[in-house]
DNA sequence: AGCACGCCGACT
DNA sequence: GTCGGCGTGCTC
């Protein structure tokens, strides 16, 4: 007899661990750890990953498997320690972290269906008879609504009612109607002196298999291709010369796109020194990892394509992470071009579907190359040989909710297993990372050149209080204004870029200073001129846009802040012949309409591009000759440690944007605060001279990469009870703690109230603290039944990426 | 998370 | 005396 143990798919403190079922006789040669089976729990049923299987239970009265839902197990053996890691790591569920591991598509969805247990429809009450007229079973959503719960149960108590537990798949593989011929070619000729004259069309199709050669063919491709109906083909079906078959295909989202097959271009000496230590290791199985540290322009993406050459050529696999690569088709062209039909690609801006069939190539192996965002660190390759993290500084690669994992982490956890290199590349790295490669933890590969040997395009900081001293009101200073006219006039592109995040533009009176703010979250409203609305980003609360103010009843209620809206109308007004792309949420908001904008935009149907951070990441337009940042000090301002990293990152990114090509480029920086370092050293390009300068801070600080910091974020609709229970929680943490590490707080957070429920926080900062995840771990239980009745809610994050 | 069980208040 | 409120505890 063998037993199994699964997690089972209720993610709460009590069930988070193994439960033991028996494996029915069929399955016992079947069986494997990593497979989802179906189990009873309680009176339902639910989805579950089988970890072990053993020869023994402790556990008395067993129940059985009720079904297997896959046939090859999902989670590999590395992923399911994997997953046992990242539960210990990040202090989440087993369950939620093997859902991390796997697509959406995979987790299971549950339904309640009424049975009808009598034959006799006659006994049920009135309320209830008309929806068992016609059917036995009736799903309990729609019977729900009209009869009260109470009424059924008394059905089911009587035996004339059932409840029926369904456990269904999100979603299932897509198949479609192939053809086929029934006979070879040359019996299908003489055979078609049987068709009818008459029976034109059923000739045609015949004659089309033979004539093509083809034996099999989707059903609608068949239709298309003879213009003919399927009344055709069902009459040859009849007759045996064709048969059907149902066959699975993929959903492929870049099924009608070429890709250009590219070849390696020689590299340069620097390219060649950083590309020699990475072939090392992949040759060597040595796990290392490197720190590619390349300007941008400087060719990194040709060393990550050669070394993935080496990988492949070993016989092993890649995986390539992307910050949110539906930003950036070029880069996936980039790796299509290179490795055609070995590449998946997964993203964010695939369905489920989609994202579902990708995943399948990888589990299939018939892939050896994934190019993906975040959760794609999870891909099932068994012989994983590298794993390459693309603008390693991104904050993209850190998961804001549970399982709070680092994408760079799980890469170095993973590799450690494989014995193979991780890559992380940046022209601006985290100071994690570069003092990591100081300290030779990591091993740092610098590339100083850019390719093509063209200058880092000239940057031009412009002090705005200065402009507006001088009389010039408009967001537009008169030497930006200067070089868009000029490059209108050249008929070269310029890019605009409006760093919006903390600051976006919300509705204030004149008279009182009232700021409309969301009823049920501590944050002014948005707004929105569609529909001239004000939004709660937040919790999507909407009101419409007040003409009087709602406190002093003055009509000098006016928006404030600058959204691309605004700056699009101002630039017509004084550019009115230059063509404008703005890219922003609202444009952006339909599938692939980010592509077609950018598209667009490579095509020279615009003059300018602009758009908020989302155009700063990896355009590469040889036109653009001009970049110009229109606030580059807003993100300063917000409560968070790495605001002047983030400022440092866009806006060395963001430069590198112009002049990629032959023609020089120019970067126009515009500022309220042009003295401070993120700005002034980012405008010379001098990295190592931020990195000190950011450093000496951290340090003065306690922040990381000096110490590692932990948020307790705790909420509560009652403002009392979370203080309370945040003081506790600092008072058992300072108890608790070593003496070396710094508790903070209790405080309320940066936004003290989302969604009606106030929100404070503590921060922890250590530097060694080996009591720390069992004290985590012991607050976690002892909030346990709070949490789950008293609408608790503690969120701890172990190495936040922002404080908000 | 669900769901059953169980123990107290307001109704037939 | 019963219906139904939600606190408590269990799920292999």
């Amino acid at each position: 007899m063998k037993y199994a143990s699964v997690i089972v798919d209720v993610p709460a403190m009590q069930t988070d661990r193994a439960f033991d079922y028996k494996v029915p006789e069929e399955w016992q040669k079947l069986v494997k750890p990593g497979m989802r089976v179906i189990v009873p729990f309680g009176p339902r049923k639910v989805q579950g990953f089988i970890i072990q299987l053993k020869d023994h239970s402790d556990y008395k009265r067993l129940k059985s498997i009720t079904e297997l839902v896959d046939l090859t197990p999902c989670l590999t053996n590395e992923l399911l320690q994997l997953g046992q890691w990242l539960t210990e790591t990040t202090l989440c569920f087993k369950i939620s972290a093997f859902q991390a591991m796997l697509p959406a598509a995979m987790k299971a969805k549950y339904e309640k269906v009424l049975g009808l247990l009598t034959n006799d429809v006659g006994v049920l009450p009135e309320s209830i008879r008309p929806f068992f007229e016609k059917r036995h079973h009736v799903d309990l959503k729609e019977i729900q609504d009209v009869v009260p719960l109470s009424e059924i149960q008394k059905e089911m108590n009587k035996g004339h009612l059932e409840m029926i537990y369904q456990v269904k798949q999100k979603t299932n593989r897509k198949t479609i109607k192939v053809i086929k011929c029934s006979e070879s070619f040359s019996k299908l000729t003489k055979m078609l002196a049987e068709i009818p004259a008459n029976a034109k069309k059923q000739i045609e199709i015949v004659e089309y298999f033979i004539k093509n050669k083809i034996s099999e063919i989707p059903l609608h491709v068949l239709l298309s291709e003879t213009g003919t109906s399927d009344a055709s083909v069902k009459s040859l079906i009849t007759k045996g010369f064709l048969f059907e078959e149902m066959k699975e295909v993929y959903r492929d989202p870049y099924e009608d796109r070429h890709f250009e097959k590219t070849l390696p271009l020689a590299l340069n000496k620097e390219q060649k020194d950083a590309i020699d230590p990475i072939i090392h290791s992949i040759k060597e199985n040595h796990h290392d990892v490197f720190l590619m540290y390349g300007v941008t322009g400087s060719g990194k993406t040709e060393v990550y394509l050669q070394s993935i050459e080496e990988v492949l050529k070993v016989g092993k696999e890649a995986i390539v992470l992307v910050p949110e690569i539906s930003l950036t088709p070029q880069m996936v062209h980039r790796f299509k071009g290179r490795f055609g039909s070995k590449v998946a690609v997964l993203h964010s801006g695939l369905s489920t579907g989609e994202k579902y069939d990708e995943w399948r190539k990888i589990h299939r192996k018939e892939v050896q190359l994934v190019v993906g965002a975040r959760s794609a660190i999870f891909a099932p390759f068994e012989n994983l040989g590298m794993v390459i993290i693309d603008e390693e500084h991104e904050s993209s690669y850190k998961q804001e909710e549970n399982p709070r994992y680092h994408a760079r982490d799980v890469a170095i956890y993973r590799a450690k297993l494989h014995n193979c290199p991780v890559v992380l590349g940046s022209a601006t790295p985290t100071l994690e990372s570069f003092a990591r490669s100081k300290k030779g933890v990591y091993k740092l590969l610098t590339l100083k050149e850019r390719v093509n040997k063209r200058e880092m395009p000239k940057v031009e900081i412009i002090d705005m209080r200065e402009e507006l001293r001088s009389g010039n009101r408009s967001m537009f200073s008169r030497s930006l204004l200067d070089k868009l006219t000029d490059r209108l006039q050249k008929g070269e592109q310029s890019v605009l870029l409006l760093n919006k995040r903390g600051y976006s533009s919300f509705v204030m009176c004149r008279d009182c200073g009232y700021v409309n703010g969301c009823p049920h979250c501590d944050i002014s409203l948005t707004y929105h001129r569609r529909g001239q609305q004000l939004k709660c980003h937040y919790c999507g609360y909407e009101e419409v846009m007040p003409s009087r103010c709602p406190e002093c009843n003055s009509e000098h209620i006016r928006f404030f802040g600058t959204g691309t809206q605004k700056v699009e109308e101002e630039l017509v007004k004084v550019l009115p012949e230059a063509r404008v792309i703005r890219m922003d949420v609202d444009t952006t908001g339909k599938k692939g309409a980010h592509e077609k904008l950018l598209t667009k935009f490579g095509q020279k149907q615009a003059d300018i591009l602009l758009g908020t951070q989302m155009i700063a990441k990896g355009l590469d337009f040889p036109d653009v000759t001009l970049v110009g940042v229109l606030t580059a000090d807003t993100m300063l301002n917000l409560p968070d440690f790495r605001a002047s990293e983030k400022t440092f990152q866009l806006l060395t990114q963001v430069s590198g944007r112009a002049g990629r090509h032959e023609l020089p480029g120019e970067v126009v920086i515009q500022t309220y605060t042009p003295e401070h370092y993120s700005i002034e050293l980012a405008s010379q390009y001098d990295y190592d001279a931020f990195y000190l300068q950011e450093m000496h801070l951290r340090k003065s600080h306690d922040y990381p990469p000096y110490f590692y910091i932990v948020l307790l974020t705790i909420s509560h609709p009652d403002i009392t009870k979370v203080i309370s229970v945040t003081e506790e929680i600092a008072i058992f943490l300072r108890r608790n703690l070593g003496n070396e590490t710094r508790i903070l707080g209790p405080v309320a957070s940066p936004i003290p109230r989302i969604k009606d429920r106030y929100r404070y926080q503590c921060m922890v900062k250590y530097k060694r603290e080996k009591n720390l995840h069992e004290t985590l771990q012991k607050i976690l239980e002892h909030y346990q039944q709070e949490m789950s009745s008293n609408d608790l809610m503690i969120s701890i994050d172990l190495s936040p990426n922002t404080l908000m």
